[in-house]
Formats: structure tokens, sequence, C-alpha cells
DNA sequence: CTGTTAGCGCCTTCAT
DNA sequence: ATGAAGGCGCTAACAG
């Protein structure tokens, strides 16, 4: 089929068509009270009449604004990162911006967001999900020309971003605790790796609240427990494949993520070793899949993390100078079938 | 801090900065072969110098075109749309298109949606998920002044608007006659609602291949056997337990998606009842959980509807007068071992 | 190869 | 209450 697609209507078709002005279509259109109700409801007649929408292009250069919010966020398909999307989306649902997604997988591509997301022409305001800038981001991020918030960037350098987190530190401390109140006193750490371009603190932290319970407790950290990969399902099972062969294999592990702490589930079945009588498990995020598979876990209110951070970034936007603020997320141990005492076999 | 944001560089800027016209600054840009090599490079160094970063809101103004994809997706928490999105992101992420994201989660906003994003103003090209058009609006879709591709709705009218499908009937016909050769004649089918005003089809289709399958079989359909709710796993673990408390229960049940096949394991377990021994479960998706939890089911390739949506908008906007495509993608019958032949109890 | 200029569609003073 | 005109930043002829 040939049909030509007809040309959108604009504001000067409709104009020309009412026989008035073109700012007086643009007052009508932008609800300013200062059109006579008669010129108004003629003219909204025409716009009808023309299907007439008003270029969003257009206006966003004219205002200067592009009413869109714009959200950076690595590994999309992560189930926390997914959840902490649902909560922004949720949130903007009511408001009138618009969402673009810029997901990374890649550094190259993380410095470029970092760089070119941030401008005035491209979004009002600018969510970033677990992604902790470099220390060479942050002066670029501070001068940006709009409000940028972090979501789960928990990094020291960042004290003058307002950003909404969760104590990484204490979740784990709480996780590793509550393992040692079992009587476990051989506790498996799986997590991703605590170093990488990316600078994902998450992993990095809740290996110091592990340690510092385990220290707490007056238990060495063996450092053949603790053991690193790429972020997984299957990542982690094998990760756990190797602890549990162990000559002294851990009673119980703790895994940065329930994703992870999936993968050391698999593990054990493998192995037939059962969950919890003979290995605890105990996750980290408290994904819907958890409760489903009845994992004992840390929960983090990954949902609300995204709302909170939405509310914040419009506030900014409503009040331009407000001061940077931080936001804490609490975390919560939930306990269900996956964790219990070790059995007594030594 | 009272930073004033210094206002960003213009091609303007640029232009007299480096002394030359602002077209040839605009040709740099563009990596026009029209530009000498020296000039080039000194544009170059200016714009780095300035930090110039071309905005976006002119050049769509400028170009009418606006360089992003609009999705529009419901009920974007569901695990199946989610997984469309990742293919659709992942296709997406070497093109030179952004992405904005439209939710729906009401009919108003179905409509406003669908009335308001397909224009060229807004973006280049749309992908619709999971959303069959109202009759009504299909005119109006064709009429569109940019591409547009439908991924997973199947509607009887839509012959002439380019798509990729899933054939839901055939899917659902393969799992019922699974479980009719495992020897099950007590068949339940747990489903979405199957008139909703999203227009929702694959329950309905999935329906369809349900009572083919129970026909060819010689069993005769029993009302009682199919129940509908709302989707969501508690809503079909609710519906399981109704079936399950039947006087003749099924020995198997048959649920319109992953999630739902999981609510229905639930109410299983809730009763006692030993899956697959006494009753078997079989779900449709094939969603990354499945996998882990054993479950039975049919896969469909989620992610790669979003890839094939994408590769067939960009060649229709590489080439804009190509002919309506239906792309149908297979499905796939995956055993796991939530299914079993029944046991002969009676 | 490069500069000048006229739009793209809308918003916004500034007059009236 | 309304209209005319300038400008937002960039691209694309059109001249040189």
């Amino acid at each position: 089929m040939e049909t030509v697609p007809k040309k959108p209507a604009t504001i000067r078709d409709v104009a020309s068509r009412a026989g008035v002005g073109v700012a007086t279509v643009s007052r009508v259109i932008n609800d300013s009270p200062l059109v006579s109700p008669a010129t108004r409801s003629h003219v909204l007649n025409v716009i009808a009449e023309l299907d007439f929408v008003p270029s969003t292009s257009a206006r966003r250069l004219s205002l200067g604004r592009t009413m869109t919010i714009a959200v950076i966020a690595p590994f999309f398909t992560r189930p926390s990162v997914m959840e902490r999307l649902r909560g922004i989306k949720e949130s903007l649902a009511n408001s009138r911006y618009d969402l673009t997604l810029y997901n990374v997988e890649t550094i190259e591509r993380r410095d470029a967001c970092m760089r070119d997301v941030p401008r005035r022409e491209r979004a009002d305001g600018v969510l970033i999900i677990s992604l902790s800038p470099q220390d060479a981001d942050i002066p670029v991020l501070q001068q940006a020309d709009v409000p940028i918030i972090l979501i789960d960037a928990n990094h020291a350098c960042l004290s003058s971003m307002t950003r909404v987190i969760v104590d990484d530190v204490a979740g784990a401390r709480a996780a590793t605790q509550h393992l040692i109140e079992l009587g476990h006193r051989r506790i498996g750490y799986v997590s991703d790796f605590i170093e990488t371009p990316f600078n994902f603190t998450s992993s990095r932290y809740r290996l110091q609240g592990y340690r510092q319970a385990l220290d707490e407790a007056g238990i060495s950290f063996r450092p053949q427990y603790h053991l690193q990969g790429e972020h997984g399902r299957n990542q982690a099972r094998q990760m756990a494949h190797a602890l549990l062969s162990l000559p002294e294999r851990p009673t119980a592990i703790f895994a940065a993520s329930d994703t992870q702490a999936f993968g050391v589930m698999e593990a054990a079945r493998d192995l037939q070793i059962r969950v919890p009588e003979e290995l605890s498990i105990i996750g980290y995020d408290d994904i819907e899949v958890a409760e489903y598979l009845n994992l004992t876990t840390i929960r983090q209110l990954l949902y609300e993390s995204g709302n909170r951070g939405v509310s914040l970034l419009l506030n900014r936007l409503a009040n331009m100078q407000a001061e940077p603020v931080v936001e804490v997320l609490p975390t919560e141990l939930i306990v269900r079938r996956t964790t219990a005492p070790p059995m007594h076999e030594f």
C-alpha cells in the first residue's frame, strides 16, 4: 500500500484554520488562563479536527527541557536491577515525564553514558542505578547541568551527591551473624568479583560485613572460604562446588545475591548435600522467587529504592537548589528454610 | 553550593572559536567526507576544549527524526515481558537509537499510548509488546507515520501489520497432548481471564489449543476444569486450590504461564499433593527459574521475539515501503520433572 | 571544500 | 485577550 503518510498538522495549520495567531494556539495547548473561553473551545475543536499533536521535539528545543528522565542501569537483566526499575516506572507513571533507558554492559558504554546523558538536551534528570562513578567522573557529575540521583551507589567520595543506598555492611553482617548464632563456624562467602572495572561496590561492602561479624565472634577469616567470580547462578554453582569440595568444607554459605544463592543450592543438590541439614545457605536481596524457594535471605527494599530515587529526583526538579540528601534504606533478615544449626558431625 | 551551571556550548560557539562556519562543524559532527582532514581535526579539538555535545532536541527537530524507538509494554513487571524487553535492548544496543519505554497498566494509558506514541516527533519506530490493538485502533496504526511492529500480538484483523508471534494454539496443544500421552484424562487449565479490556490473546488461544488436543483425544471438555483469574502466582494458587478440591480432581494441570504454574505447585504443596506422582503440572514460557524448579513447560522464544522485532523494525526503517511481514516463532516442549503418568488410583 | 542562510515547530516577550 | 516576531540549536540546500 502506497498511502503517503500525510504530514502531521503544525501549530500554524491550526492557527490559520482557526483564524487566530499561533500564540493563542500555544496558550490553549498549555492551558494558559489568558484565553477567552470562546476562543479556547473553538481552537480545541480545530485541534481535534486536524488531529493535531504538538511536536515534542520542537517543544523540547523551545522550552529547553525534555520532559524525560534518563535511567542508566547496568545489566538490566538482573532481577535486582529489574526490581529497582519497576519502582522507578511505577513512581514515574503519574508524572508527565517520559523514561529513556540506557543499558550499560560494557565499560566504554558506561563512560559514554556518564559523560553524555546528564545533559539538559537529553534529559531533565538522571537516575543512575548500581553504578558507582569513577573518582574521575565525580566532578563531572557534580557540575552536570541536570540533577542526578544515584541509587545503590555507595562510595565514600560520593558524599556530595544525593543518593539512596542500603547499608550493605550491616546487611552482610546480619546475615553472617545469623549463621553464627545458629552455631556455624565454617562459613563460606560466594561473591562477585570484588574489584571490577564497573566499580560495583556491593560485594565489597558485603565482604566487609561478613568479616566484621566473623571478627566479632572471634572466628578468624579463612581466605579459602571466600570465592569470587562473575555474577550469575552457574558461576556461583561452580564456586560452591569448589567450596564444598574443600577438605574442611563450610557448613554454611553466604551468597552475595539470591541468584547466586540459587547456584549454591544447585551445587548442594549436585553433591547430594542436604539443605539446611548439612549446609545452610543465605542469600541477599529477597527477590520474588526467594520466597518461593524458601531461601533465607537479607531483604533489601529494591522496589522502594526506585520509588525513593524518583521522588528525590522530582523534588530536586521542583526545587533545584536543594542540598544533597542521602537516604539509607533498611535491610531485614528473612529467615526461611535454608538455614539451620549445623549437624554435629565432627 | 551555588555553582551556576554554565550553559552548554552550541555549534555556533564551536564555529566561531574555531574560525569556521557552523556548517563545517555540523559536517564534522556528522562524519561528512566533505571536510578537509586539517579542518576536521582542528574542529574536533575545539569541540573537545568546549566539551561540546550536539543537542539532541535541536537535531531531532531539524532532522525530523528522533533517533529513538518507543516500546509500549503492559505490565513491564512480568517475567515474559521482561525477557522480551531484554531481547529488544540487546538488539538496539548497537544501533544508534535510544529507547523510551511506555509502560501501560491501565486501559486509559493503553489508549493514550496507542494514539500518541506512534508519531514522528516522538519516535522513529514503535514496538508494541503483547498488546493487541482494539479493532478501532487498527486503521489508526496502519495510517501512522512511523513503522510499528507488534510483538506477541496475535489477532485476526492484524493481517496487514508486521509482527512477530508465536503459535499459541499449537503450543497449548502440544502441552495438552503431552499430558494426554502420559495417560491423563482429567486435565485442568488455569489461565488469565479470557476476555480482558486489554484484549490479551494468549490465554484465549491457549484455551483453543487445549480444547483441540482434548477433542482429538476424544476427551470431552469439562468447563469446571478451566478456571480463569487475574494473572499472578497467588491467584493461580487459589484457582489450583479450587481445582484440586473438586470431587473428581484433575490429575494434571496446564497453566497458561510459568508464573501461574508455580502457583499451582504451591497449591499442591499446600494440599500435600505430590508432584508429579499425584499431579502433573505443565507451564508455558520457559522463563529462567522454570529450569531451576524443574518445571515441564512450553518454551517460547521470548528473548528472540525482542530481537526479531527490532530487526524487523530496523529493516523497515531502512526501507520504508516494505511489505508487512509475519514472523512465527516456534514453541518447544521442554520435559522436566513436574509431569509423569497419573497414578492408577481409581 | 567551506560559509551563508533559511527553515524545523514551538514558546515567549512585547505590543496592541 | 490576542497577534507579530525573535529565538531555541541544528541541518541542508545553495553559493562560492
